[in-house]
DNA sequence: AATTCGGGGGG
DNA sequence: CCCCCAGAATT
């Protein structure tokens, strides 16, 4: 047996440390191969697995995403079963995980993948860009994980370890320290051994989030196996790094649920296919124009996110203890049943104020204020809603602040 | 080049 | 309370 050729690290990156710490601390992670790498002989990755688990990934952290990944491969096993299966059913399983899209992009994908690609998940990075919901660094993580091609990735962990090991004062989200790091990314898996290309990358990542990991708190640099070959580390600076611009705050909005019961059951309506919250359902519900919310006009328009305003700001204004902190508002009785009457076709009593609570999102501080109300008479339009009782809403995929207000309903 | 897509982890 | 997370698509 031929002798194994020995990878010479290239002089200013420490490749074979950091492969050597990556396969003793490695997480175990169920689209990992168990106990040897994804290059050992017999031990094949899934490209499937990879590819759920890199959609999922997305802007979420890896212990968030390992339960809904095992959900899914249940239910899901192969890419065919995902292909095939009912949009709402995948939502449902994505439930609670965030930015939607993503769902019914891998969605997506899955069919693309049985239609033009024989149902095997694409091996070069051009391919792996056609498909929804896979840009830069999903084609680089896919390509290189799953098949081991030299394909470079930059997500958050591989732009903090970089900007670190070189000392890159210029902010990480500027377009041309992108570039740089992307440039650098390529350059170091390419530089890798070429048995260990989707190793090299998970190392980075993984380096990223259990060592040189973002603040608050401090990285543990001593046990980086980086070590001195670390501009920031050697400089002082870790701590300092990365720079990134400042963001800006999210705006305060207030959404209007009203509960309609009828018969014991709900009626549920399914948001848009574009926007926040995209093709998942929920009580009615209508955002409250900023302009609009100290006026008396009734809604305009017939659309989603038209809005019936408040007919005042203050209520039980004759309980003391009923607000501690905030008023609680009632809904304009009149402009609100007009409302629920010309887009449900439906009669309702005045509704009664429930509870009010917060939802916080990356661009918004949506306040929720939940009504409770029934439905006298009149026939629900056609496909502009359904009636479900409470306990039975398995296969409706619901967001959050949609639980929350369930919740509080009860 | 900026914004908009969720929800939770963790100091 | 804050920033961050195995980013992508849209404008």
């Amino acid at each position: 047996m031929p002798a194994k050729k020995e990878h010479l690290d290239p002089p200013d990156f420490p490749h074979s440390r950091l492969l050597r710490w990556y396969r003793q601390h490695r997480r175990k992670l169920p689209w990992r191969p168990r106990k040897k790498t994804n290059t050992d002989p017999g031990v094949v990755v899934n490209p499937y697995h990879v590819l759920l688990s890199e959609a999922m990934a997305q802007q979420t952290q890896i212990a968030t995403v390992v339960p809904y990944f095992e959900r899914f491969v249940a239910a899901f096993p192969t890419v065919h079963d995902l292909a095939a299966a009912d949009e709402q059913q995948v939502l449902k399983l994505w439930q609670g995980l965030g930015y939607y899209r993503r769902a019914r992009h891998l969605h997506a994908a899955a069919q693309t993948i049985v239609e033009q690609h024989d149902g095997k998940v694409p091996c070069t990075v051009d391919d792996l860009l056609n498909l929804p919901g896979v840009g830069r660094y999903t084609a680089g993580a896919i390509a290189s994980i799953a098949h081991n091609q030299p394909a470079p990735i930059l997500d958050g962990n591989v732009a903090r370890v970089l900007a670190r090991f070189d000392r890159i004062e210029t902010p990480v989200n500027d377009p041309l320290t992108l570039k740089q790091l992307w440039a650098r990314s390529e350059q170091l898996v390419q530089s890798a051994p070429k048995a260990s290309r989707g190793d090299f990358n998970q190392a980075l990542m993984e380096l990223g989030a259990l060592i040189c990991t973002p603040p608050p708190g401090s990285p543990k640099c001593l046990y980086c196996p980086l070590g001195n070959d670390c501009r920031a580390f050697a400089d002082g600076r870790v701590e300092q790094l990365p720079v990134k611009t400042p963001k800006k705050k999210p705006t305060a909005v207030t959404h209007l649920v009203v509960a309609i019961e009828k018969n014991g059951k709900l009626l549920f309506e399914q948001r848009p296919p574009k926007g926040l919250w995209s093709n998942m359902w929920q009580l009615p519900t209508w955002e409250l124009p900023p302009e609009a919310r100290d006026s008396d006009s009734p809604p305009a328009g017939r659309g989603r996110g038209r809005v019936p305003k408040p007919k005042t700001y203050r209520a039980h204004s004759d309980k003391p203890e009923a607000s501690s902190t905030l008023p609680q508002p009632l809904p304009a009785g009149g402009a609100l049943k007009a409302h629920l009457r010309e887009r449900f076709g439906l009669n309702v009593a005045a509704p009664g104020f429930v509870d009010v609570f917060k939802h916080q999102t990356t661009h918004r501080t949506i306040t929720f204020r939940v009504y409770r109300t029934s439905a006298k008479a009149g026939r629900l339009k056609p496909r502009t809603g359904q009636w479900r009782r409470p306990d039975e809403l398995h296969d409706l995929p619901l967001a959050k602040p949609q639980l929350t207000a369930l919740t509080l309903l009860k």
